[in-house]
DNA sequence: TTGTTAATTAAACTCTTGTTTGATTATTAA
DNA sequence: TTAATAATCAAACAAGAGTTTAATTAACAA
């Protein structure tokens, strides 16, 4: 049999999804283009259809959307001009935890998979620019509250990375099915890094 | 030609630098065993001499010395019963940041290369157990100081897992030859936990 | 000296896996 | 109805890379 009626049509997305599971479960290097397809039955030449640049392109939207998704969700709180800087940081955090619990196939490829777009020419400039878009609306956050006085002089670029560590490695260790929710982390995170900021 | 005369001999610990080494600039499926044998001046075939089991007993032991390596200077502070609670944990976070900046090429395999070892059946539990041990160095600090009313009550386990992402992250991003020292990294990150954890 | 063992090499072997290709079937617009 | 296009499959292709093997040489003890 060949093509199916279109109501059940397998759309890019979808296959980006079962991508991300698979690289979560096995790696990049170790997701099979098999594996994926057949996560939504296909066959592996048949993802050329949708993503002819193969595996190497998956890998690139899948992170390259995962990051614009908590790209999106950092920059409305932290574009909202009615917003003080700590109030910024924790509802910042909020939604940036809470983004990867609820995604953690792409949490986990943010951190893991990395690695394997940056020797890709085509995709790495790109998703290094959109790393620093990202990055730097937590360092525009700190530096404001620095300069404003609410939060005490820290070091911006170790401060950032360290935050950001602490947030990247939820990918790692989260699982859905835990005793914590996203919130909960989330919580525990903000309590952290505010209490660190806030003057005594 | 063949064997090398005998102070020009390669030995497994200098096999299992470069290793990681290759493991860092290519990741360990990027890395193909003639890179890590070049190397040392080796060949790919050598290195089944010193490493029978081939590529994986090699990512094997990178990542459980690392992990023996900073568990090491780790337990030296904590296990040190002069010190205070808040004095571990200081001490605690300086010792293992540096160990982390002094093995830059460990501490990116740390972190990427964990994976990897985890559908290895031979080495997978060896390993978990290894790290189970590793946190609960940290979780006993943290514990012990709420327990003395030192440190205020937090959720251990997410706490804990936030400084060890912190921690972790290093290996993401630290550069020999960058403007910040491990000492710098260290004395932040000390600043952030100790100030979230004290009572005010 | 000389036999034994350790260290190494070159080259062949295999297997896996991403990719390509040509055919096949469903869909849709004219 | 029918031509054109989209989606899919099966099978072949290609190439890389981990591993094995047999031979070679250095070291060292007896």
């Amino acid at each position: 049999m060949a093509r199916k009626p279109a109501e059940q049509a397998v759309s890019r997305e979808d296959i980006l999804l079962a991508a991300a599971d698979v690289f979560r479960a096995q790696g990049y290097h170790g997701a099979k283009m098999a594996d994926i397809a057949s996560e939504v039955d296909l066959t592996a030449g048949s993802l050329y259809h949708h993503f002819p640049a193969g595996k190497q392109q998956i890998l690139r939207e899948v992170l390259n959307n995962g990051l614009d998704m908590v790209t999106e969700h950092v920059r409305k709180i932290v574009e909202d001009p009615d917003l003080s800087p700590p109030e910024k940081l924790k509802k910042a955090i909020y939604a940036h935890v809470t983004a990867l619990t609820e995604n953690p196939s792409v949490a986990a490829a943010l951190v893991f998979e990395t690695r394997n777009i940056l020797n890709d020419q085509e995709g790495r400039d790109a998703y290094l620019k959109r790393r620093d878009i990202f990055e730097n609306l937590y360092q525009q956050v700190i530096q404001d509250g620095i300069d404003s006085g609410v939060f005490k002089p820290v070091d911006v670029d170790i401060f950032t990375k360290t935050l950001l560590g602490a947030h990247n490695w939820i990918g790692v260790w989260y699982r859905p099915e835990g005793r914590l929710s996203g919130a909960d982390i989330a919580a525990t995170i903000a309590d952290i890094f505010l209490q660190a900021l806030l003057q005594r």
